[in-house]
DNA sequence: ATCTTACTTTAGAAAGC
DNA sequence: GCTTTAAAAAGTAAGAT
């Protein structure tokens, strides 16, 4: 029936128009967000197949298409935290976050959890700190990390906070509220975890 | 020495029921006092007992889910003392509705600090969800028994999903085996 | 700066949108 | 999927003092 035929090309047109629009939205977030690219094609595969295998029904298109950004991000090993992709995005936070955990479920992406590490030298140079403040800060991390204080800890507040305290060793000290800004969380969490990270490094 | 599993606690337990009879839930939120009713909020009244404390949804069907509870016996205590202020009312309740528990949460301590981050990894990544910028628990899905598992750097564990009492204790010792099988137990 | 309150996660039922 | 109920774990956040 040329009817039947017709509903085949209309579904397969809109199902192209939605591609397009997503692999779009992927790159325009991709831009505001900074990340070569490499990670937009990683992006743009983890949503394809997200498609192929059926994950989108029953979620937002722009929600998969964040979602496969953020995975992509972490793939590539250039996080950004849930706050800054959902601050390009038109999704909430919270919605992004959980079609992050049911694409990666699904996908089996297996991504290991986020290193604080990774976001050293990112808020490190956006608040012009060198080189030194930097291996300083990731030393810190790795450090406390292995006297057992990050399990359950945020890993953005982990790094803003052994920045800071990086900065104050090496003499270059930015305040909480700067460093806080950069990273997005309180200077509450700094303090906190700053004390803590301090004490691992025999630094009273 | 204490062993893990004996410092599980209930810590509230979610079970339904009936009383066989449909209820005009307008009616019962005026002769009933403390109930909550908005109907356009949700379906449910809500009743709260004080000894032992729990809450229950009333449904117009007649239907009662009761939560809050700390053990199955306050759960049946809970829902006598409902079934009572009903029949007080001249509402016809079975003579002895079926309770159905349909969840227990737990908590226990294991006693020893927690590296989450491998424990991810050593439990296996495609059976655990720890995204520490949204939760500080790893939540580890358990086939036998069916529950899950949130596990915290401090070592204190919630088990949640089970249906049986024992079903804590269980969980307990086999995430405690599986943990110690990879070094990862103090 | 510290305190209080509140929200994040897990599971499950209920009736209806 | 959402709405409501209760409870624990620990981290983070917001508003008040």
């Amino acid at each position: 029936r040329l009817r039947k035929w017709q509903e085949r090309i209309r579904t397969k047109d809109a199902g192209e128009r939605n591609l397009q629009f997503a692999l779009s939205e992927i790159d325009r977030m991709a831009s505001a967000l900074g990340v070569p690219r490499s990670v937009r094609e990683v992006a743009s595969v983890i949503y394809r197949r997200a498609l192929n295998e059926d994950l989108i029904r029953g979620r937002s298109i722009e929600g998969v298409a964040t979602s496969a950004l953020y995975a992509a991000c972490r793939q590539e090993g250039i996080p950004r935290s849930l706050d800054e992709v959902a601050e390009v995005s038109r999704v909430p936070q919270k919605e992004i976050g959980r079609t992050y955990r049911y694409i990666s479920q699904e996908l089996g992406l297996e991504l290991k959890p986020v290193d604080p590490k990774q976001f050293v030298p990112r808020f490190a140079s956006s608040l012009g700190l060198s080189e030194e403040v930097q291996s300083k800060a990731t030393e810190i991390i790795d450090v406390s990390a292995e006297q057992g204080l990050l399990s359950g800890k945020s890993p953005t507040g982990f790094a803003a906070a052994a920045i800071y305290a990086a900065s104050l060793l090496c003499n270059e000290k930015k305040t909480q509220r700067e460093v806080a800004d950069v990273a997005q969380v309180t200077e509450v969490t700094i303090r906190n975890r700053y004390q803590e990270q301090i004490e691992a490094m025999g630094f009273r | 020495m204490s062993a893990p599993a004996d410092s599980i606690e209930i810590q509230n337990v979610v079970a339904s029921t009936g009383i066989g009879q449909e209820l005009d839930l307008e009616a019962l939120a005026e002769d009933l006092p403390g109930a909550d009713f908005n109907p356009d909020n949700f379906p449910g009244l809500v009743y709260r007992t004080q000894e032992p404390k729990a809450a229950a949804l009333i449904f117009r069907s007649g239907k009662i889910v009761c939560t809050g509870a700390k053990s199955i016996d306050d759960v049946h205590e809970a829902l006598g003392i409902i079934f009572e202020k009903l029949r007080g009312l001249s509402i016809p309740v079975d003579e002895d509705p079926e309770i159905t528990v349909q969840n227990i949460v737990s908590s226990a301590d294991l006693g020893h600090n927690l590296n989450l981050n491998a424990l991810a990894i050593g439990l296996g990544l495609e059976d655990v969800e720890y995204e520490p910028e949204q939760f500080p628990g790893l939540v580890y899905r358990m086939d036998e028994p069916e529950v899950v598992i949130l596990l915290f750097g401090s070592g204190k564990i919630v088990i949640t999903g089970g249906k049986r009492t024992d079903d804590a204790k269980t969980a307990v010792e086999e995430i405690v085996k599986r943990i110690d099988d990879l070094g990862l137990l103090g």
